[in-house]
DNA sequence: GCCATGGCTAGTA
DNA sequence: GCCATGGCTAGTA
């Protein structure tokens, strides 16, 4: 696994319980301002084996990207952690994007 | 080639 | 809706 993933897959270990953040944002820590697509692809290939809080990565608008059951499985781990959702079905980045 | 993005714009109403 | 983007690898047909 490269340097990039890594660093990728270290801050999404980092978000706490609670907060969320979002693809361009991890890839802009993580060295790639551009690399969003990367972060997404990472945690389709790697969040399983890796176990990494992939629930806690949502969309630049706060919204949740993947679709169906799953979907609704990462809106139910996010209220379970306390984590608001606005009346169109997006997070509430002002008071829960993760800002380290 | 794939992708769980993001940002901008054309085309409607 | 369209498409530039870029790190990674066949994953979740």
């Amino acid at each position: 696994m490269e340097d990039f993933s890594l660093r990728v897959c270290a801050i999404i270990r980092d978000i706490p319980q609670g907060r969320v953040c979002t693809y361009g944002r991890i890839a802009a820590m993580a060295g790639s301002s551009r690399g969003a697509r990367q972060v997404s692809r990472l945690l389709y290939s790697s969040s399983r084996k890796r176990g990494l809080p992939w629930h806690r990565v949502v969309n630049a608008a706060g919204g949740i990207s993947l679709g169906g059951e799953s979907g609704e499985l990462q809106r139910a781990l996010l209220e379970s952690e306390g984590v608001g959702f606005s009346k169109d079905g997006k997070v509430i980045l002002s008071s829960f994007l993760w800002n380290p």
